[in-house]
DNA sequence: CTTGACCCTAAACTTAACTTAAAGGTTATG
DNA sequence: CATAACCTTTAAGTTAAGTTTAGGGTCAAG
């Protein structure tokens, strides 16, 4: 199939196609007489699989380290392996997420966890002590000077 | 504090505190008489809070429409909704990412219970094809959705 | 035989988020 | 007073992952 088909086929640009080409994600693509690419029906699964890579957070480069160059030598034992290395891509996904999910609770607790009327010092000191650096921790003036940290102003605008 | 404790202190480098400031993530600072950036004690929260935010996938842009230029001003409650709402999109990903992960799981126990009798090459194949339109859909769509945490636009358009 | 859809290449451009370089002022120390 | 370790600015460079542009060929239809 000609790249449009390919592109259509797989939902990628054609300048991503070739792109990919260029920097040695795709092998060297067959030419027609007239110097068109001439895809063999593989090459949509080869998309999808570096489209799905890519999108579980993995870079061009690792891909490229990753995936096989020929997908039509793939068997049993191949597949499998790159199943489970899918898996793991989705772990990795997942953990990601729940890093990026306990540092969002965590500063969320310690905003919210501002009572009326109570020692805003202590409170400004303990949010300074979750703040991810550790050198944080040497800056307990800081916890003075932002005492007013959470405390309530006007009502909420959204940008 | 000059820029260069709070370098250390922030764990940032003195030219992305720099940066902040250029691009109006940080209000501009006090100066010394000699012309050097004189940064209060608070200035340490500040870039933990950017940092973090950062880390939980919020892009430049997002962080500064999110956090206000003064830390005594803070829009308590424009900043919670948000970070609840990030928290909420995350937890919706996590679990299409677990439901993606078993298909994937019970696609490997299909194949690894295949007796070794048939053809291989051909079976590889038909499974392989699976994949894009199959089991990974939603494990691709909730990977993209994860690249989109914290940005408002997709990389380059328009000349 | 021209129109329009499709294809080609090479090179320049884009965006985010910084970093590095160039060229120089300031300050603490021996 | 020299010298290193700070600080300043503006401007240009970097990286990733492509997109866009410029300047063509190719092919089916009318």
């Amino acid at each position: 199939m000609n790249i449009g088909e390919l592109a259509t086929r797989s939902g990628l640009s054609h300048s991503r196609i070739r792109f990919y080409e260029r920097v040695g994600l795709l092998k060297t693509v067959d030419r027609q007489p007239n110097g068109y690419r001439s895809y063999p029906p593989e090459a949509v699964v080869m998309l999808a699989l570096i489209a799905t890579a890519q999108q579980a957070g993995f870079s061009l480069d690792e891909i490229r380290a990753l995936v096989p160059p020929d997908l039509v030598t793939w068997e049993h034992d191949a597949l499998l392996e790159s199943l489970h290395g899918k898996v793991k891509e989705i772990e990795a996904l997942q953990a990601r997420l729940a890093q990026s999910k306990a540092g969002l609770v965590e500063l969320i607790k310690d905003i919210e966890t501002k009572p009326d009327g109570v020692d805003c010092e202590d409170n400004a000191r303990r949010l300074l002590s979750r703040l991810p650096s550790g050198e944080l921790t040497s800056a307990t003036t800081a916890a003075a000077d932002v005492k007013m940290l959470g405390k309530k102003r006007r009502p909420a605008r959204r940008g």
